[in-house]
RNA sequence: GGAGAGAUGCCCGAGUCGGCCAAAGGGGGUAGACUGUAAAUCUAUCGGCACAGCCUUCGGAGGUUCAAAUCCUCCUCUCUCCA
């Protein structure tokens, strides 16, 4: 099956109405898929050392193209991360060090072989900083600079919709920065496609019209829809922050739980957008309704956590997940503190322990968690912010501490 | 460089003849009810603490006053328009 077709099928690609592909500047691409070996790229920003369920799509867009053997180029944004894409902000972005850029180089790629084989040379990883910083101004202007018409990128949405709030001649350049980009990979490694989000679509052509222009060929580009999830918000974001792919920032348990618990109308399309089953499995799942859907999220959670934790963490956390909610006891993998035993044989105000254990942001808030009766001590509600919890709790040398429905934190005794 | 506008709690955003303002409203968060670890809905709550009281908040620093987010002075930053 041409990898087209799945990336259409797995909703990767918008499609109008009908069901004709969007977002894709020549159909054309679709035979060279299907008939072709392909390099193709999409440009990650170096701004974290960790990425997010929000890049997750484009992450599995190359795991799927590199599937279906084409090979697929992670670029860097190095040099470009030195500059900052104005698109899709309103505001400037903030500008990292050389040094800050690398760490966080370093930590991506290990993500990244999670989901790409890098191995042989199948898929590729660059830096942009190796082109762009020891770029000669007047000779990229003289080169690429000339290639850009200034009342053409006004048009651009992308930079049309910052000319309301400004934006920086730095930022402007950004477009040219990105399009060079391309045309060094379409020279240097034949990569004739470039993905990415939706905001990027005036980049993308402004690179294919460049390369047009400079090696007279054809390259071509595909963007993916911006996710959000059922309820309008950006795809990966949590009251904590954002769903991190990083174990160390968001633990595989919590990470399961945050599949598990994704909005009704959200879990087909993401089965078939964050997992690698089959499609008629995906499908099968979608059919399910009302209870029955849980068995859906739980595939979903499942799968998900697979592909970014290992089979062994998902299955950890999948057990840990039905204990707490079935049996309402604590797995491993629940987030846990350790307290000393005189601390406890002397009893210990319950605020003040689900204050330590991370429960609450302050006191106050703890107190008004137990004043709303969502604190639970073991399988009991904590009735008075004062109630000492002692080692009658105590059982197994643990007690597990519970606020509201979700949040368990397992209490050491040492 | 010249002329204006503005800076409020997690975010947006009211609030200026000075007190009743820890500050309307919305978003969002949290908890409870309902349920399916969903959504929607309803209820409570969302600065801190030794919590029926006290302390620290309305860009920053001073000042006027019994009393200031609200008045005065200076400073910082942002935006718009003109050159």
């Amino acid at each position: 099956m041409n990898v087209f077709d799945i990336l259409l099928e797995r909703g990767f690609i918008a499609t109008e109405s009908d069901g004709t592909p969007k977002q894709v500047t020549d159909i054309k691409i679709k035979e060279i898929l299907g008939t072709q070996k392909i390099t193709a790229y999409i440009g990650f920003d170096p701004t974290a050392s960790s990425f997010h369920a929000g890049n997750l799509i484009q992450i599995m867009l190359l795991a799927h193209l590199q599937r279906a053997g084409h090979r697929p180029i992670v670029l860097v944004g190095g040099g470009t991360g030195m500059v900052g894409d104005p698109s899709g902000k309103t505001e400037m972005r903030k500008m990292l060090t050389q040094e800050q850029v690398k760490a966080n180089m370093e930590k991506q790629k290990l993500q990244f072989t999670r989901y790409i084989d890098f191995s042989n040379g199948k898929a590729l990883m660059v830096n942009n900083a190796d082109w762009l910083l020891s770029l000669n101004y007047i000779e990229f202007l003289r080169n690429i600079g000339r290639h850009f018409s200034v009342n053409r990128m006004l048009t651009a949405d992308c930079i049309k919709n910052r000319l309301e709030t400004g934006l920086s001649f730095l930022e402007f350049n950004y477009m040219l920065l990105q399009s060079y980009d391309f045309l060094k990979l379409f020279q240097e490694h034949n990569c004739i496609l470039q993905m990415g989000g939706d905001d990027q679509w005036g980049n993308i052509c402004s690179g294919i019209e460049l390369i047009r222009r400079v090696e007279n060929k054809d390259a071509y580009g595909i963007t993916c829809p911006l996710l959000t999830t059922a309820t309008g918000a950006k795809m990966g974001k949590t009251e904590k922050g954002a769903l991190w792919l990083d174990a160390n920032l968001v633990s595989p348990y919590e990470y399961y739980q945050y599949w598990r618990n994704v909005d009704d109308r959200d879990v087909g399309r993401f089965l078939a957008l964050f997992t690698f089953l089959d499609m008629d499995e995906v499908r099968k799942l979608r059919e399910y309704k009302d209870n029955r859907i849980n068995e859906a999220k739980e595939i979903l959670a499942f799968e998900a956590t697979k592909i970014t934790h290992g089979e062994k963490a998902a299955l950890d956390a999948q057990q840990d997940s039905r204990k707490a909610f079935g049996a309402g006891e604590a797995g491993d993998s629940v987030p846990t503190i350790q307290i000393v035993r005189p601390k406890i044989q002397s009893g210990i105000d319950a605020s003040e322990l689900f204050y330590l254990a991370g429960l609450g942001k302050s006191k106050s808030e703890v107190r008004r968690l137990i004043q709303s009766g969502g604190a639970y001590v073991n399988r009991e509600t904590v009735t008075a912010i004062d109630m000492k919890i002692d080692e009658k709790f105590v059982e197994n040398d643990c007690i597990l501490l519970r606020a509201g429905k979700k949040n368990y934190v397992r209490v050491i005794i040492v």
